[in-house]
RNA sequence: GGGGCCGUGGUCUAGCUUGGCUACGAUUCGCGGCUCGGGCCCGCGAGGUCCUGGGUUCAAAUCCCAGCGGCCCCA
């Protein structure tokens, strides 16, 4: 069965699961439950990302360090809500030196705050920011899935120690920007959400994420956003020497960002029936060169071909594909598959105009375009493809968004693949009845706009205090 | 947490209900030929712990039990 066989909008789950095999992004037939194999597609895209983000996180000053995999049932246990909240899930190393079990990292508090302890003395030392990309282990009990649900995460986990909550708030803020621009580079849409408080990280005063749209209709959260308050501080207990020569204790922070789970939102977001369709940031190869053969011709096709191939080279990762096996057709089909944004195909006909045949994958549309016009002329489309696809990703996204006035209005949101937007009075018990009843979870109100409720609550009719976002979630 | 479905060459799959012949077919891979502007075709060849373990039986891919893995639904 191929990929063009299935359908994306239809049937997610097998065209999801055929596409990753196919285009060789991720092998999940590891036999250890939600385990992966990053294939090299996947494993490229997945590099590609991750510099884009330390990039922007370096140029906000933070510092990039590795912290050990894991961590003592001492200092795991130190921050109640956080223990409660993850112990369920974590990884436990039995055998080894000494009487204590090691934790594997479920995510790094517990690992790094100990160190933030020795090396923050006074307010000269704030703000600490560091970051690592590196992979975090949870237990999923829940069935696991192929990026969205794995129990190795490869992620990048960001932590900041403050002198004063404000200068905590401006970092959540500022995080939301890294996230932002990296997300947009790679055309995902999303909403920016303040979780409620029965959702919040483990430990946080409050949470915010990145929720991205998915074609089946489950939110996908590629991306979180805590504020610590002092809940760790104290807990590691982390304190600071002031201007005034008092002791503080500080205010932290702490953003993770999925890279598997961003990975799934660009296939998911921007595949097709054809196959991948990739943003050029991060596509393995930018420009794959078909040469049209025909017996007697073979030389200069391929003297054409190179020509073509060293224009672009300096500045486009290009691939010329001269395989002699396999016909044009398939070529296209293959490349397609592995969502090249852009093909070039040459033949007799171009060799004699001087020209060459461009086709983008986004759109399938293809061009002739003069030798003298090629290297402007791939500049504009691979800058028309990245904000197209971005562009497309928000109208998608938009349009999944539906009001909802009541349970029957947001079931049947649901029940469309869609996002329920509705008014909701904060309890928990309402919570409770529209998952029971309409199967999706409050997500949370926005949090990169304001918006004010109007009316009463969907689920109880009492006065409304937020408006808050409904889905299905992965 | 509860329930259901499933596991057969690299991939997809038939066979399983009703146990019994050399485990069907396609695709893939290798070699040769023919083609080449959208998945060509022909010939020859390769590829299997029928998920694992145990049980029932003269005989198990097939029936039973357990485990592992995957998918779906419900909480």
């Amino acid at each position: 069965m191929s990929v063009s066989a299935m359908k994306k909008f239809e049937n997610f789950s097998n065209w999801f699961d055929d596409l990753l095999l196919k285009a060789r992004i991720v092998d999940n037939r590891f036999p250890v439950k939600g385990f992966l194999i990053y294939m090299e597609h996947g494993a490229y895209i997945l590099d590609e990302i991750k510099k884009l983000l330390e990039a922007e996180l370096e140029k906000a000053g933070h510092k990039k360090m590795y912290f050990p995999l894991v961590t003592s049932e001492e200092l795991f246990g130190k921050e109640a809500e956080h223990i409660k909240g993850f112990s369920k899930e974590v990884f436990v190393i039995n055998q080894g030196p000494g009487e204590q079990k090691l934790i594997v990292r479920p995510t790094s508090e517990t690992i790094m705050y100990p160190m933030f302890k020795l090396w923050i003395r006074s307010h000269a030392d704030l703000p600490l920011k560091v970051y690592q990309s590196v992979n975090v282990y949870r237990c999923e009990t829940k069935a696991t899935r192929a990026l969205y649900r794995v129990r190795e995460i490869p992620w990048n986990e960001a932590h900041t120690v403050h002198e004063s909550p404000s200068e905590a708030e401006k970092q959540v803020k500022e995080a939301m920007e890294i996230y932002q621009s990296v997300l947009k580079s790679l055309g995902i849409s999303y909403l920016i959400l303040k979780r409620p408080d029965f959702d919040k990280f483990a430990g946080a005063v409050y949470s915010i994420a990145f929720d991205a749209w998915n074609p089946d209709g489950k939110v996908n959260q590629v991306a979180t956003i805590h504020n610590l308050g002092r809940n760790f501080a104290r807990a590691y207990e982390i304190e600071f020497e002031k201007k005034d020569g008092s002791r503080g204790t500080p205010h932290q922070t702490c953003y993770g960002f999925g890279f598997s789970r961003v990975l799934a939102a660009i296939i998911a977001q921007h595949g097709d029936d054809h196959g991948l369709v990739l943003p050029p940031t991060v596509a393995p190869t930018q420009i794959v060169i078909i040469p049209i053969l025909f017996k007697g011709q073979e030389k200069q096709m391929h003297e054409y071909s190179v020509k073509i191939k060293d224009m672009l080279s300096p500045k486009w990762r290009v691939v010329l594909d001269d395989r002699e096996d396999i016909t044009p057709g398939e070529k296209f089909y293959q490349w397609e598959l592995l969502g090249a944004p852009i093909r070039i195909e040459v033949g007799p006909r171009e060799v004699v105009e001087s020209s060459v045949t461009i086709a983008r994958r986004d759109t399938l549309e293809r061009i002739t375009v003069r030798l003298n016009d090629l290297i402007n002329e791939v500049a504009r489309l691979m800058d028309a493809i990245a904000s197209d696809l971005l562009e497309k990703s928000w109208k998608t996204l938009r349009a999944l968004i539906s009001d909802a006035k009541n349970v029957e209005e947001v079931k049947k949101v649901l029940r469309n693949r869609g996002i329920a937007r509705v008014e909701w009075c904060g309890r928990i018990e309402c919570a409770e009845k529209l998952k029971e009843e309409a199967k999706g979870e409050i997500r949370g109100e926005r949090y990169d706009i304001a918006e004010a409720p109007v009316g009463n609550c969907a689920i109880c009719g009492e006065k409304a205090k937020s408006v808050v976002y409904v889905a299905r979630a992965y």
